[in-house]
DNA sequence: GCGTCGATGTATCGCGCCGATACATCCTGA
DNA sequence: TCAGGATGTATCGGCGCGATACATCGACGC
């Protein structure tokens, strides 16, 4: 496939190190601590794409000043290079499905400070409809069911379809803020800021 | 490792065929609804699953009556053998890491009815502390940082905070049922546990 | 001074599982 | 009649998690 198509990892690296340089281990840090409520990222698949950064020239290790340092203590830091940001501002334009399923549409949501007003509309959008999706394949599933279900399995269906409708109505209001925005300002094309 | 540690699919195929035999296209249908809500199973784990579980013996092909068949029209019924229902209720009976993680949780809780009472409590208990440990990090990171955070952020940091402790309330009511349960033969100790 | 324990730090390996894809048959409707 | 959709089995590439292995550092007790 077309290279970069789901990794989430490249745009959470590379959001993370527009605002500051940082080092592996901190930036994992960063990263649980920004998503740790959706997902874990591991060192496993955090170094490795480091390394495929670096190789692609999307990010620089940065020295520290070398007088400092004494017993050759290893500690990589990095930073974004200018075809990074570039990258980053690419990756920050794509609506697609590998910008609103699960495991992806939580990094696109927190770098959105970023991200243009329209592509986040689609985005949300596109979560949106993916999540209803699902809450009708599982609803017409469930109806089509011929034997009754045990207490256990119904509870869990019960949760699971209110913990998904609740996200579709945060959902519903984050798009209506998000279009009330953008038809406010009237006067004035809006800042295009960076 | 010890093999089985992380196989939610093993549990997940041996729990359905439990009920009635099965084959892949309907066995995948089934869990989609039945989990559907919380993750989405694919054929490219489901038959190297069957296949392995086939060859471990845990599971058979069944013969439906062959003179009805004409054309020889492929369709791989599957039942579970001896050995696979002992297999299975060694599996219920596990209560560990690998039951109340994210992607396994969902799994185990569609067949508490085949579970016993301890575990199951134990089991809830896990996922519990788990998702409060989850919060505990977050919570601490987010105390600690300093640069304050855009919007986006903060919202996205608010949404993911309520959504786990609406799953740990769920939980909490979960328990005090079980252990509502687990007394109720016995005349009660009007116990104010915690 | 000495041991140990936890936090900091980089790095790799195995492999479970997903998404996409291919291919074949059946049924339905325009 | 034939296209399109549901049914059905199967494989391939590869992402990213969990476990693990090292190494250094500061803090603490003793």
């Amino acid at each position: 496939m077309a290279s970069g198509q789901g990794r989430v990892l490249e745009l959470a690296v590379l959001g993370s190190l527009h605002e500051t340089p940082l080092h592996g281990y901190e930036l994992r840090k960063r990263l649980n601590a920004l998503l740790g409520m959706f997902r874990a990222f591991s060192y496993g698949s955090l170094y490795p794409c480091l390394r495929s950064l670096l190789a692609q020239g999307l990010i620089a290790e940065e020295q520290p000043a070398p007088t400092t340092i004494v017993g050759g203590r290893s500690k990589i830091v990095y930073k974004l290079t200018a075809e990074g940001k570039e990258r980053l501002q690419e990756l920050l334009t794509q609506a697609g499905p590998s910008a609103w399923e699960d495991e992806s549409f939580g990094v696109h949501f927190a770098f959105f400070r970023h991200t243009e007003a329209e592509v986040r509309l689609r985005i949300l959008e596109g979560r949106r409809s993916r999540l209803e999706e699902r809450l009708d394949s599982v609803r017409t599933a469930l109806a089509r069911t011929r034997e009754r279900l045990d207490s256990y399995t119904l509870e869990l269906q019960r949760h699971g379809l209110e913990s998904v409708e609740r996200e579709v109505r945060w959902l519903n209001e984050l798009i209506a803020t998000e279009r009330r925005a953008s038809q406010e300002p009237e006067q004035e094309t809006t800042s295009t800021d960076e």
